[in-house]
DNA sequence: CATCTAATTAGAAATGTGTCTAATTAGCTG
DNA sequence: CAGCTAATTAGACACATTTCTAATTAGATG
């Protein structure tokens, strides 16, 4: 075995070898995410997280695809990471996640909202509809089932106008609807930010 | 994912890595070895090298068997690495090995040896006749086939009995012969230790 | 049982890693 | 282009890990 492939073997499990980057490949197996939006989860200053990014993607366990200011993480080994690829399966490190920390919602959600926590407006661009959506899906139980009228209700509570609410949630299947009954699916079946 | 599960798994990765402990398995994936053996080839000290087993054995990527005085670790992933077991293969864990350092003989065999280098006698015990013979089989190369005379004359550099020597090299599996030709075996096809 | 040997444990110095604040870069928006 | 936003880079400090020497433990040997 080569020099260089140790060096990989080893820059690989020393990226696995944290808590908090554990965590973060928690949450991107979930799906892509922003910096700023992962720092929350954990707690941790951007600056932090950013650097925790950059050793997870050097082990080739995480790819980076940048989108005008925005940059979009995702859980994506590489041919880098031979034991990932064939091991750590999206469904199983999803479930590194833990518990996310306090969610007080990012900056960028934070800018559409009205200061008693209502929407303002639905964003225009995919890329900051997309958060938003996110957040209001975490409205709904991802156990429980809910009739239409029940769907509106809880959107209201946020935005005047829940029939599109409703109708983006379920195109992106984040809600989804089977005989007039909805429900929550789990982030891994959303439409991918990046697809 | 519970707490537990998820401290396990850091366990596990945390022992994986550092350099000298990839090493360690390395060397323990191809036979059991007594930690003053590993350190010296590693050429770390005997206290740091019990360390690092300490963590591995705490990670379950090696087991320990005491015999006496001499602590026999060895490569052998417990349900604690659920991962090891199902993906570091024997085979491939054996290359993490690389380059064995400056291979001055241990003490247990230095205590065998004359100020000249030869073997005084042959120790009685399995235990201590097993390192004694590991270290004469590393004077024949691996690729290459020997007839009886040249084993002998090998042998004979080092002691007067070279007939029972070749006998307890080929008993362990260290030497095989076949139609007169001898040669030597890898490490992993010697008879183990603990066996 | 006195002594020797292999290993581990204690404790200290050196090195490496994680985290923060402050400064900088790059892209977007009016 | 002036100002704003998301992210990264720099630099400093705290915390964790590695490694050593010295002391201790536990088994073997005469």
């Amino acid at each position: 075995m080569t020099e260089t492939e140790i060096a990989a073997l080893l820059r690989f499990f020393k990226a696995l070898a944290h808590e908090s980057r554990l965590r973060l490949l928690g949450f991107l197996a979930q799906r892509a995410r922003t910096v700023q939006e992962l720092a929350s989860l954990l707690g941790l200053t951007e600056p932090t997280t950013s650097h925790h990014l950059g050793l997870l993607r050097n082990a080739g366990l995480v790819t980076l695809r940048v989108e005008g200011n925005l940059h979009w993480y995702d859980f994506e080994p590489s041919e880098l990471a031979p034991l990932a690829k064939s091991v750590l399966s999206r469904q199983n490190v999803a479930h590194w996640a833990g518990q996310a920390r306090a969610e007080k919602p990012d900056r960028l959600i934070q800018n559409y909202l009205e200061s008693d926590g209502r929407l303002r407006l639905i964003p225009a661009s995919r890329k900051k509809r997309y958060p938003v959506l996110a957040w209001l899906a975490a409205h709904f139980d991802l156990d429980r089932r809910y009739r239409e009228p029940e769907v509106n209700q809880i959107l209201q509570t946020r935005y005047w106008d829940s029939a599109t609410l409703r109708r983006e949630l379920v195109g992106y299947r984040m809600l989804t609807r089977e005989k007039g009954i909805y429900w929550r699916l789990p982030e891994e079946q959303w439409v991918r930010m990046d697809k």
